[in-house]
DNA sequence: CAGTATCCGGTAGGATACTG
DNA sequence: CAGTATCCTACCGGATACTG
C-alpha cells in the first residue's frame, strides 16, 4: 500500500506529521485544549516562530481549531479536531514501535561506527 | 507516552523514517531483496547520492542489511533485516490514516486558503 | 497575551562528473 | 555495476526585536 502509489500517501502523512515540531504539538494538544502560551510553555524548546508556524500548518489542514475570545488581553484557544484526535492512534502505533527498538538502532549505530570491527 | 519523555521517543522514528526517501526505500525493499540499480529503477525520482545514502543510513541502523558479492562486474544486494520488516506495520498504519484522510486535508486546504471565506 | 517581522546560519538534497 | 566527490541552492528553524 505504501508503494501503491508511488509513495505519494504515505509521504502526504510524513510531509504533514515529520517536521520537527507538528506531533509533539498535537500530542500536547491531546491533553485537552490550550492557550498559546500555555502550549509555549508545554513544548520545551520550541520558539514562538515555530509554535505559531505548526499551529497554522495544523489549522489548515484541519487537524486543529483555533479559536479567539473577544477579551482583553486576548485569549486564543487551541485544540485538536475530530480528524487531529484520529491522528493520535497512528502515531502511538508508531511511538511503540519507537520505545521498542530504541536500544537496538543504538547498539546497531555504535558497532556500524566502531573502526574496530 | 509520546510526550511521556519530552518527545524523544518519537522523535527517535521520526528522525529516523522522515526523511524524504527512507520509507519508500524500506517500503520498496519489503517486496524482496533488491540490487542497487533495481532500486534506482523502482523508486522513480531518487538520486543515486539519496540512495547511497539512505541505505548507509539504514544500514548504520540496522533495518537493512548489505551482502556484497565477489564478482565482476560487482553485485550488491540489499534487504531488511527483521526489526526493518517490524517497521512495516506501523507504517502501514501511518498510510492507512493518510489515505483516509487525505480527501478531507485537502478540502480544508482549499477552505484555508480560499480568500473569499 | 498572542502573535508578526527580519535576519541569518546549517543542512537536506538535487545535478553533475568521475572511478574501482 | 555500484558507488564517490563536488558544487550549489532552497528552505528549515533559531535568535531577536517589535506590535495590536
Amino acid at each position: 500500500m505504501i508503494r501503491g502509489d508511488g509513495g505519494r500517501a504515505i509521504r502526504a502523512v510524513l510531509d504533514r506529521i515529520c517536521d520537527k515540531w507538528t506531533m509533539l504539538v498535537v500530542a500536547t494538544l491531546d491533553e485537552g485544549r490550550l492557550r498559546f502560551t500555555e502550549l509555549h510553555r508545554s513544548i520545551p524548546g520550541i520558539s514562538q516562530r515555530m509554535l505559531t508556524l505548526t499551529l497554522r500548518h495544523l489549522e489548515r489542514d484541519g487537524l486543529v481549531s483555533r479559536t479567539v475570545y473577544a477579551e482583553v488581553p486576548p485569549r486564543v484557544e487551541y485544540a485538536l479536531t475530530t480528524m487531529g484526535k484520529s491522528l493520535i492512534q497512528p502515531a502511538l502505533t508508531l511511538a511503540s514501535w519507537a520505545i521498542e527498538h530504541n536500544g537496538q538502532i543504538q547498539a546497531s549505530r555504535e558497532t556500524y561506527d566502531d573502526p574496530a570491527t
